[in-house]
DNA sequence: GTTGTGACATCGC
DNA sequence: CGCGATGCCACAA
């Protein structure tokens, strides 16, 4: 259905990416760039658009997102927040994440490697 | 229908 | 490592 239409199903893409969200352990922290890509990439949509954008719709899917989504271990690929305000960052720190004097996460340390990773917590 | 902006990523300097 | 510029889609006014 839909050969060449494929109008993006932004409600399903939504809950794609909720679903992937969902799936960050506590404590663990991942990149808008690294859940579009854990998503996949949506029907009739090209690589390079969605490589350009799809971070982006992700980030428009979290602004509907609903409650029971940890939206907060969610961070741009510097490990930092794009929203301001210090609501983001103090859910972190009540996981266990750490920031630096930039505000920032080491993703080496803190960075979720995606559903491959095992929920351990060998931080150390 | 056009214009502008966006919870970003990547490359170059 | 930091900053600037570019890419390109969807949505709101």
């Amino acid at each position: 259905m839909n050969p060449q239409a494929a109008p993006h199903d932004a409600g399903a893409f939504h809950r794609a990416v909720w679903q992937q969200v969902r799936a960050i352990p506590r404590g663990r922290v991942a990149t808008y760039g690294q859940i579009a890509k854990l998503v996949g990439l949506p029907e009739g949509v090209a690589p390079d658009a969605y490589r350009a954008f799809g971070a982006r719709w992700v980030g428009a899917a979290m602004g509907a997102c609903p409650d029971d989504v940890p939206w907060q271990r969610v961070l741009n690929a510097k490990g930092e927040i794009s929203l301001k305000g210090g609501t983001q960052r103090r859910l972190l720190e009540a996981e266990g994440v750490e920031f630096d004097a930039k505000g920032r996460v080491d993703l080496k340390r803190f960075g979720w490697a995606g559903p491959d990773e095992p929920k351990q917590e060998s931080l150390f």
